[in-house]
RNA sequence: GCCUCGGUAGCUCAGUUGGAUAGAGCAACUGCCUUCUAAGCAGUAGGUCAUGGGUUCGAAUCCCGUCCGGGGUACCA
């Protein structure tokens, strides 16, 4: 049991026979004390004065002397005003350090077939464009989300849901016909990716000056939209691609594979992957039905012109169109038929969307709408809803060009990386690939961390003049760490010291010594509330402070040359756990710890 | 208009179920590499927690109003 819940089923046992009244453990304050005054933690006695009836010194005294009496546990007490501080017994740490030592799971039970399935759905990109910073939030926080959720004990399904049909892919594949001049990846090598996004870009730039054109001979703005020969040429390339032409359907299939071996690049560079994809052109006509069995039902309603309405109006929230009047499909209609799909190939426990907040209205429906429809795992599907990457001059937008491309960025960063690293005259005696894999260790570190450890509901900045930084509270800072211990774990084992708990029974540890093992000792609770409020940032913020306390260790004690026997396999035992503890919690953020750096 | 999320140091962000004197990093300034890796450490400076009320022993945190900003809002995805 840790600690603190010790304290509060002691303190709620004191409140009864000191005060004689029930008081309930779990709402007992326990906090850290403060850095500046004596002791390890505190208990707030304030809402035991109701109950006292005496003032708040003399009842923090009262339970103090309790807990001195009854809890061994705690070596002595201190009252400031209405706080209890208590200090706990070195022999306790200690043994706190040890069991941390001991334990490589850090007390979690792995997965099993019985535990509780999580789909987690994440990246769905649209195969008109290649991937950018807002996509590689998404991945990120999809991808540690799913690491968070095994670490906490439930199997995890990753999937994605490639948006691969629609008006959007068509416009690029009408700019390649028109435009392209027999261009492919392979000719020109261009990523795959990358090309048909060019077109995509191209289709725009044509559109907006045809519809300049068409405005200058009169025609109204929203006319002119509507009239651009080149849309009329797209929404012809939609309809020939849903009566499966196949002429339409072999460039619509090469466009998009050219999509696909991009993006596997960019999952690989960014080290997500996925267990299962679904693709939009497999799942939307099983919206369609859906909708229309729906329809038959009475859940929803038609109106004259044949599109089809679901009324939540009764929920609080508006009407909601599912199938136009020509009868094709919107997008909700493809996330029911996705849904479905999904709970016929998995026995899920728990749906998890991870998608931006411009789509909180968007899940907030669907989860009616799935309800409607008899799936009663509709209600509590939850929608992981982050917030935007918002660079200095506002959103990000692709047609306008004003998007940071996540293979750009990577390249970047990593070339960043070898040049501090190059300065720095680190990683001497490497190998060229060695290196290579480091700098990319290092470039990705950084990003990961970076996008991860702001709070994902929140909005976030990224301002591209300042490249993202290695110093600080940063994703290298942190492997920095990690690779200064392991090099001094590899000199102790070349000096032929061999950690062991075992450090004699007069050991003193100092006040940072015992700070750095209450971390320690935190971290499995870490884990359990970043899971639960599905925020990789609670990691991060954890492992920073551990890391920056260890620093501030590491630089007031030596290790290696310490001549005490016992303190230098103490201190060698924390480091090791330290190291320990960094290379899991940067692994549930997906971030790799170099051993070198 | 309505719904929704946000506003903490010059900048980017933390801030536990309401607890003591609101914390980091960056940028600026000052020190520290002959000693286990200086991508580091120590220090200085920087705050009306948007704003006005309320709740109470106690509010950045909870409630109400106001201002500013993001997102959404019936045939885009």
């Amino acid at each position: 049991m840790l600690i603190e819940q010790l304290i509060k089923a002691k303190i709620a046992e004191a409140v009864l026979q000191l005060y004689g009244q029930e008081f309930d453990p779990k709402n007992v304050q326990v906090n850290n004390t403060r850095k500046d005054v004596d002791g390890d933690l505190t208990v707030v006695v304030f809402p035991f004065l109701r109950i006292s009836k005496k003032s708040p010194e003399i009842t923090a005294t009262d339970l103090g002397q309790f807990l001195l009496n009854q809890v061994a546990e705690v070596a002595s007490f201190d009252v400031v005003k209405g706080f209890l501080n208590i200090t706990i017994a070195t022999s306790y740490w200690i043994n706190q350090l040890a069991e941390a030592f001991n334990d490589d799971d850090f007390g979690f039970t792995k997965p099993g077939p019985d535990s509780p399935l999580v789909m987690v759905e994440y990246s769905s990109p649209n195969t008109n464009k290649p991937l950018h910073l807002g996509h590689i939030r998404n991945n990120l926080l999809g991808f540690s989300l799913g690491e968070l959720l095994k670490a906490n004990g439930k199997q995890v399904v990753k999937t994605n849901i490639v948006n691969d049909r629609g008006i959007h892919i068509c416009k690029s594949m009408y700019a390649w016909q028109k435009w392209g001049e027999g261009k492919t990846p392979e000719n020109t090598g261009i990523k795959g990716d990358h090309l048909v996004g060019d077109f995509y870009v191209l289709f725009d730039k044509h559109y907006k000056q045809e519809i300049e054109e068409l405005v200058a001979k009169g025609v109204s703005k929203d006319e002119a939209e509507q009239q651009a020969p080149s849309i009329i040429a797209a929404r012809e390339l939609l309809l020939k691609w849903e009566a499966k032409d196949p002429e339409t359907i072999a460039l619509w299939s090469m466009m998009n594979q050219w999509v696909y071996a991009g993006f596997d690049v960019t999952y690989q560079e960014l080290g997500v992957d996925f267990d299962k994809i679904y693709y939009e052109s497999d799942t939307y006509l099983v919206g369609k039905d859906e909708v229309l069995r729906g329809l038959k039902e009475g859940v929803f309603e038609q109106k004259e012109d044949n599109s089809v309405w679901a009324d939540l109006t009764e929920d609080g929230l508006d009407r909601k169109i599912l199938l136009r009047s020509d009868g094709t499909s919107v997008y909700m209609t493809q996330d029911i038929g996705t849904a479905k799909l999904r709970f016929d190939d998995y026995t899920i426990d728990k749906m998890v969307y991870v998608v931006g907040n411009e789509q909180n209205y968007h899940f907030q429906v669907l989860s009616i709408l799935l309800d409607k429809l008899g799936y009663s795992w509709g209600k509590d599907l939850h929608h992981f809803s982050y917030g935007m990457v918002e660079l200095p001059h506002g959103k990000m937008k692709s047609r306008e060009g004003t998007v940071v491309d996540a293979d750009d960025l990577m390249a970047e960063m990593i070339e960043v990386a070898r040049k501090t690293s190059e300065e720095l005259g680190k990683l001497e005696g490497y190998t060229e690939e060695e290196a290579l894999e480091t700098y990319k260790t290092i470039a990705l570190g950084a990003l990961k961390y970076f996008m991860l450890k702001v709070d994902p509901k929140k909005n976030m900045l990224f301002n591209p003049e300042e490249s993202i930084d290695f110093n600080g509270n940063t994703g290298p800072f942190i492997q920095y760490t990690y690779a200064r211990i392991r090099s001094v774990l590899r000199k102790a084992e070349d000096k032929g010291i061999v950690p062991s708990v075992d450090f004699g029974s007069t050991l003193q540890i100092s006040e940072k010594e015992t700070e750095l093992i209450k971390t320690i000792s935190l971290y499995p609770s870490a884990i359990k509330e970043a899971a639960e409020a599905y925020s990789p940032a609670v990691i991060a913020n954890y492992v920073y402070n551990l890391v920056k306390e260890y620093n501030q260790f590491y630089h007031d004690h030596s290790i290696l040359n310490e001549t005490d026997e016992n303190v230098r396999v103490f201190r060698l035992v924390l480091s090791a756990n330290v190291a320990k503890i960094i290379k899991s919690g940067m692994s549930l953020m997906g971030i790799r710890v170099p051993e070198r750096m």
